[in-house]
Order: structure tokens, then C-alpha cells, then sequence
DNA sequence: GCCAACGTTGGC
DNA sequence: GCCAACGTTGGC
């Protein structure tokens, strides 16, 4: 069974129009335990992602994408020139791991934060309650709630 | 740019 | 193992 998630990109350093461009990425950056335990434990190939856009105007879920490679090492904490460098990360113990996803969708609009937030039966998601987690677990109901209401908002 | 929330670090 | 200091996230 697919699992389903969220994950968050500053449009500024990575946008759903960069994923769109380039069909396929590796999530790199990720320096939070919590996050790095759900990819690396959890994500599977073929589990269904909500592309979430933060810091920007406006915030919200972008559109989707498909995870295509399971956790491996996040070659960028160890390259002092990246800025997610982790001088405690090694080839032994990568200690931060990303996955690869691919295109899937890209929403006429953004669904808002606002508009999340108004919406019954998303009050429990992770994203309304704990905002900080940058990877975050959906429940297949939210999930399909915002999927069906972000493929009704018109261009 | 501000700042609240909250995760991480490190001295003890 | 506590907890103060510090750093980061992310909405506004």
C-alpha cells in the first residue's frame, strides 16, 4: 500500500516548476531527525507526495509527486561547500539521507494554507499542528480531500 | 524582517 | 540526563 506524505520546498531554492522542468530530483538537505527517520525508514517507492511550498506568498501545497528511489546517503553533508554541510556525516555514517521523486502534477493553483486550514477533516493533519517538520506523514483521507479540491480550483 | 515555536548542542 | 543557550524553520 502506497504511503502517503508532504513534503516542504522554499519555491526560491526548489519549486514545483523546477521539479516539472526536470521530471525527476533527489531531496537533498534534509537535517532533521524526525524527517530523516520517515525517509529513510519509511518511504517506499510509489508513495504519493504533496509538493508544499514555504517562505513564499502564497504558502501551500503546489502539487504532487511520486517517490522513485528509496532512502539513500545525502552526498551534500558531506561537501563543506554546500550549505548543509555536516561535518559529522561520513562515508561510514552518512547520518542524513534523502530519496528521489518525480513529477506527478502540478495544481492550476496553489491550494493555501488558509484554505487547509478551514477545511474539516484536515484539523488533525501534521501540517496545522506541528508546522516546523519539513517531511511529514498524510493520512490517505487528507490526502485525497486535497488532492480532489486542489484539481477543482480553476486557472 | 520579525519572532514564536521548537529542535539541537553541550556544559555540568 | 537536565536544561540553558543557541540555531533554524516558516508564517506573517
Amino acid at each position: 500500500m502506497a504511503k502517503y506524505w508532504l513534503m516542504k520546498s522554499e519555491p526560491g531554492s526548489y519549486s514545483i516548476d523546477d521539479l516539472k522542468r526536470e521530471g525527476q530530483t533527489f531531496w537533498d538537505g534534509v537535517r532533521n531527525y524526525q524527517a530523516r527517520n520517515l525517509m529513510r525508514d519509511e518511504m517506499q517507492v510509489g508513495d504519493r507526495v504533496l509538493f508544499y511550498h514555504s517562505n513564499t506568498a502564497p504558502v501551500g501545497v503546489a502539487g504532487l509527486a511520486r517517490v522513485v528511489r528509496e532512502a539513500y546517503p545525502d552526498h551534500t553533508a558531506r561537501d563543506p561547500h554546500d550549505a548543509h554541510y555536516d561535518p559529522k556525516a561520513s562515508h561510514e555514517n552518512p547520518r542524513w539521507y534523502m530519496v528521489d521523486i518525480e513529477f506527478e502534477e502540478k495544481f492550476p493553483q496553489i491550494l493555501g494554507l488558509d484554505q487547509l486550514r478551514e477545511i474539516k477533516g484536515l484539523q488533525e493533519m501534521v501540517l496545522l499542528n506541528r508546522s516546523r517538520l519539513s517531511v511529514q506523514p498524510v493520512r490517505t483521507a487528507e490526502f485525497k480531500t486535497i488532492v480532489k479540491l486542489a484539481r477543482s480550483l480553476s486557472e
